[in-house]
DNA sequence: GTCTATAAAGCGATAGAC
DNA sequence: GTCTATCGCTTTATAGAC
């Protein structure tokens, strides 16, 4: 892919953190990538192409978190060894109050949003949820061995829900960052309590 | 309030569950609602106000529900006397297949979704966020009466933000409403069994 | 309070030059 | 591939009659 095509997409990503998909204008998009408007409909096919290809870039960066989080390159001190901490840490990432991490949790939000009146976008959404959901059940999965895969799934489908929930509030100033954080950490604790409790 | 401004509401309601509140025109309301456009520039200041005061009449609905559950009046098999099962009940509430419910799920979503880019909308938000968590912690409190009240509040600000996420993934069509039912049903049992393990 | 008519602006999308 | 210029529709909002 062109890097006039990506940066465009990061400039959309951007734009949309700021003033939601439902404001996000064609003309603005192309003042924040330093291009004309004429170029944008160049490289994508309408706006709805445009908001597609955003949204497979946002999953991206979202996989590039997770993966970069398991790389063996990075500082111990950031990559516990603990499967507990591990998923902890992952699950916390989303609900941080930087730059780039509220960029990415606005940007999925209101494409999530916007996929409830605009059906082309679900299969880009349903495809990310269902991986985001796997990862996740995966490393409960290390933490508790002997839990069943239907509960560990399950789990994990709570978890990230919950996480949007929260996420959600946070991010429409219902509830402070800290309390998300919060009520995070607890539930991923009930969880594992629950996983336990199965044997 | 006058009946005009309360039909307008109530069919402000419909059309954003139908387009979203982006796709709200004025006109098409006008049509829905049967008057004019102006008339609606005479009721409300603008747009803004107009989904301000709907965020509002969605609210109260949303209490109604709760209300009517409560209420005396219901048939038996409609209210049961088991504290956890009113809770069930009245959780699981929003995650239905019905014209009506569907359409306060979908306004209550583009609703928050938009207060992420427009702070008037949030003190609405907010209070009806408060005043909700605090139904659920005192429902959990009667089949919980040992519980500390902390826990109990944190306990329903998972469950409320949890019903959000599966009800925002329902609706965009990610997670089947069965499978987000479920997902409900077990995390108040999970959430219960770690409220009596505080004991 | 309610309507019709219209102003004024916003915005998606394209034509055509380079 | 990229730009400038512009078309043309849509939508918000107001003026003024009743």
């Amino acid at each position: 892919m062109s890097d006039r095509r990506t940066a465009i997409l990061e400039a959309a990503a951007t734009v949309i953190a700021r003033r939601g998909v439902r404001g996000l204008r064609v003309e603005e998009l192309a003042e924040e990538a330093g291009v004309s408007k004429a170029l944008i409909y160049y490289h994508f096919e309408d706006r709805t192409g445009l908001l597609r290809r955003t949204l497979a870039l946002v999953n991206n960066r979202a996989e590039r978190y997770t993966a970069e989080q398991a790389a063996a390159g990075q500082p111990a001190a950031e990559t516990p060894a603990d499967p507990l901490r591990r998923l902890e840490q992952a699950l916390l990432l989303e609900l941080q109050d930087l730059p780039h991490v509220r960029e990415n949790s606005t940007a999925w939000g209101e494409l999530r949003a916007s996929a409830v009146f605009d059906p082309e976008l679900r299969g880009e959404l349903a495809l990310a949820s269902v991986i985001w959901v796997r990862e996740v059940a995966d490393q409960l999965g290390e933490a508790r061995p002997t839990a069943p895969e239907s509960a560990l799934t399950a789990s994990a489908e709570r978890l990230t829900a919950l996480l949007e929930g929260l996420s959600a509030r946070w991010l429409s100033g219902i509830l402070p960052l800290t309390d998300a954080r919060t009520r995070m950490r607890e539930a991923i604790g009930v969880e594992v309590a629950h996983l336990a409790g199965l044997d």
